[in-house]
DNA sequence: TTCCAATGAACAAAGCAGATTTAGTTAATT
DNA sequence: AATTAACTAAATCTGCTTTGTTCATTGGAA
């Protein structure tokens, strides 16, 4: 499933339009974006959190050619689930 | 930042009614969850995707006492994010 | 709405860092 | 009012790391 797919498939619950769903939709996901950018956690209940995390550097390899890398620290986006999702899913 | 935050922001972004923006946002995540619950993956280009993986039985410890408990099979999931998303929060 | 051009995602190889596991209280969201 | 998230202890296991090609998706224009 894309991301047209599920617009129409938010369209046909809501009974709103694709127009406007898509519009709340990609408004929503900028908004999550920027909030992590910004250091801050967004929480919502029942679906899950996304939030920056710190990674320290590392010693990788490439595993095409097994030379060792040097794997500078980063700053990655995490999603953690929430109850009702993982329960969901777990069946 | 929760969910009633989220409604705010975007409903100020996109001049809708929180009202509506709070359906589609409900909606959409009730779609993505059904759809990972049926085994299919969620994909948006840009913000990342949700997929359900599955995890195989291990042994694990009770952090809490120490003693060593078997960890049933389970299936979890998963978000992995976007290049638009990991670059924006990288910097 | 439909097609094109262009950009993003998937795929695979092996080793290490980080998430995950229980349980109970506090704080917060619906 | 009631349910859920956060927090924390130490050991095992899962996923990330690169690069190039193939394919799907996006957004603009006719």
């Amino acid at each position: 499933m894309n991301k047209a797919d599920l617009v129409n498939l938010v369209a046909a619950r809501t009974e709103l339009t694709k127009t406007d769903v898509a519009l709340v939709i990609d408004a929503a996901i900028e908004t999550i974006v920027d909030s992590v950018v910004e250091g801050k956690k967004v929480s919502i209940l029942g679906f899950g959190s996304f939030e920056p995390r710190d990674r320290s550097a590392r010693q990788g390899l490439n595993p095409k050619t097994g030379e060792k890398i040097k794997i500078p620290a980063k700053r990655v986006p995490a999603f953690t689930a929430g109850k009702l999702f993982k329960d969901r899913v777990q069946g």
